[in-house]
DNA sequence: TATTGTTATACTCTATAACTATA
DNA sequence: TATAGTTATAGAGTATAACAATA
């Protein structure tokens, strides 16, 4: 146990079962605190997606679902002074959303409330965070590649 | 860059930007395999949270929903030859989820379609899979405390 | 013609509340 | 009375197809 080559790595599959298993969890730490702020988590995703300009097309592709659908989310954010929509200069077909002060504001206090993910990250050695941010930094672009 | 010295270790926020990112493009490549498939993710998620036999009560539990919208889900699972209802043994008040022959099969084919997360962890060394591992195990018990 | 955003439609997921059948 | 599952209802997310305005 205390030296690294006694144990078997793991599997691509097992790797994903527990890499699943840990983003399920953060997600329901997320949904949980947007939802303590009166936001489904659809809308805090959309929100984060904002925090500099984005058009309604580009947010789409951001939050990975059919462009109609943004229409109605914004809608609901706009309902809410969280975002705003603006006509873009260049472009009159183009609508540019943005984040208010108040959707910043509702932003950091969701982010502040996430404290079971905080902890939990927290409390890894230095090494650790360094390490396990490398893995992500190496593995997002093959994650995040643009599917067809 | 070769000793690990030389970088500073990332904070606990940015590290949870960083994992968000790698959960949300799981959950994205996830959801596309599923719906090759003709699964929703949820449909999905519930499929693999019956691999097992678990009753409808504690389904809901593992899928982090109301008991209510189990009923809708296990309905379309059952009637897509999925899934199946056996009454319990002992209390003839619960209802025994379990995954059909042919349910395993769509579940293997949808992990089996999950081709760029598999690419992407499969492109780390063995070394690399057995520490992420290990921070998984280690972040997962705190990340997924039973929430309120 | 092609593209951006929207609307119309239909289905799924979601929570709340009320109901049933057991316990 | 308490619990397991369901049903009823309403709101939100989702994709597809059709549309208006603009390029």
């Amino acid at each position: 146990m205390g030296t690294t080559a006694t144990t078997t790595a793991p599997s691509a599959a097992d790797l994903m079962e527990s890499v699943a298993a840990v983003g399920a969890a953060y997600f329901q730490d997320f949904a949980a605190a947007a939802g303590r702020h009166g936001l489904s988590s659809s809308q805090a995703k959309a929100l984060k997606a904002v925090q500099e300009p984005v058009p309604m097309r580009a947010l789409a592709g951001r939050l990975g679902c059919d462009a109609s659908n943004v229409t109605g989310i914004v809608d609901r954010l706009e309902a809410l002074g969280l975002a705003h929509r603006e006509a873009a200069a260049g472009d009159r077909r183009v609508k540019i959303v943005g984040i208010t002060d108040r959707g910043r504001e509702v932003l950091d206090l969701v982010r502040a409330d996430m404290v079971r993910t905080r902890d939990a990250f927290a409390s890894l050695a230095p090494e650790q965070r360094t390490a396990l941010q490398q893995l992500c930094d190496h593995v997002l672009p093959l994650l995040a590649e643009r599917q067809a």
